[in-house]
DNA sequence: GAATAACAACTACGCCGTAAGCTTGTCAAC
DNA sequence: GTTGACAAGCTTACGGCGTAGTTGTTATTC
């Protein structure tokens, strides 16, 4: 038998921390779907219903992780320029929502906010107010700020081509979807390959809204004549 | 017992076309958990495996209900002003993905894309090319609006206020929501109750984003200041 | 009326979340 | 030491899920 090293605390290993780091790690690793209570207890050696101890389920789970997530999203300091606040705090968002990929549909999905992204609303508000927009136009600019933010995310994440893949077999991806019958598609999706990336047009789209925002406040008259009555 | 009415044609009832309509409407109703192989088999008053006659298993049926909803999306004439062919079907996505709440996060999580969407797709891709768009610029201008389509939708059925609910019972929801500690977030949450509604909301964002296109179209300079060199 | 092809039903397997009750390790009080 | 309380973790069980494989059953065709 071999010798075994001092197996004291052979109790007491679980807590809250520990599942919902494990649960993390392992939606991370393995996609959302791989987290269910008996994989996840399986991972900590540990029945599933032992984990019922520290939380309250599996939706407390998954609240749980998506705080972990909001947690990791930079809040802007109250004292810059309010564009600048946006901008920042939405490529943090994106950040992270990239660095988690189930991150996006499980956020959407899930009903009471949680506390970071409660204090992070908080923060991007001030900023607003501070800068002299109305409340109207605060909740305007940043559900459009926003809106891109989850919206982008999830629209590149839903890609069926990964651009982390090499070249060759990402064109072959592009073949399959597209075959040869949509070729202004297909010169599209090439393009996502051969363009500035994933974070440029990002960037993008954020800076077109917050252009809008910003001649919005200056004055400007609005472009559209569709809105005009 | 009681009289039974000609029992003629007691089979030959099912067809993929029923299923997938049987579905949709049960995801409409009950919410797309609701969906199951059992449940719908028991709407269809079929046994669960009877559906897989007809349709080749779970995931073929949201790929189904997701491209009949697609189906619903007005597809924008060739012969339109880009800007007025981009506003058009964005806010008739936008509409039928509030038609059916859970479609925005099944499309999300939906790889190939399906007849609908490509064809949707291509005609939207068509009148950029035709106004003289570049490539690069097509793309650009379709993920940003498609951007804000999703992303909006997405955060407006995330709300945890319904406000087609009595304006009281919302009211509620934003005191359990928000509770005492963040006085500015509460005040934007309320002013979604009195301010002009979802539709307007969702046209404004769309319009700083076409706004955007317009003037980097028009070769004005970017005002960000973050993005110079 | 018999053959045939289409179709629904059934059985079974391995997943899932979790309610309820049980065993066992830990430690303080005596 | 012994005892007892208590919490951590285990076991069992239930109803649900998607679906592979197999077995009736029926409607149509000859």
């Amino acid at each position: 038998m071999p010798v075994e090293p001092p197996p004291r605390p052979r109790r007491r290993k679980l807590s809250r921390e520990l599942v919902l780091a494990a649960a993390l790690r392992l939606a991370d690793e393995e996609g959302i779907e791989a987290v269910s209570m008996r994989r996840l207890g399986q991972v900590l050696r540990v029945e599933a219903m032992s984990l019922y101890r520290h939380v309250a389920g599996k939706e407390a789970i998954l609240d749980g992780i998506s705080e972990l997530v909001m947690g990791e999203v930079e809040v802007p300091a109250r004292n810059l320029p309010w564009r600048q606040a946006l901008r920042q705090s939405a490529i943090s968002t994106h950040q992270a929502l990239l660095r988690h990929p189930w991150a996006s549909a499980v956020l959407e999905s899930r009903r009471n906010p949680g506390e970071a992204r409660m204090t992070y609303l908080d923060a991007v508000v001030s900023i607003l107010l501070d800068a002299g927009l109305s409340t109207p136009d605060v909740a305007r600019a940043f559900m459009a700020v926003d809106s891109h933010v989850y919206g982008f995310t999830l629209m590149v994440l839903a890609w069926p081509f990964d651009l982390r893949d090499s070249p060759d077999e990402a064109r072959i991806m592009i073949d399959e979807v597209f075959g040869h019958a949509y070729p202004g598609l297909r010169s599209m999706a090439e393009l996502a390959l051969t363009g500035p990336g994933v974070p440029v047009e990002f960037e993008f789209g954020l800076d077109l809204t917050l252009d809008g925002i910003e001649r919005r406040l200056a004055g400007a008259p609005r472009a559209s004549p569709l809105r005009s009555p």
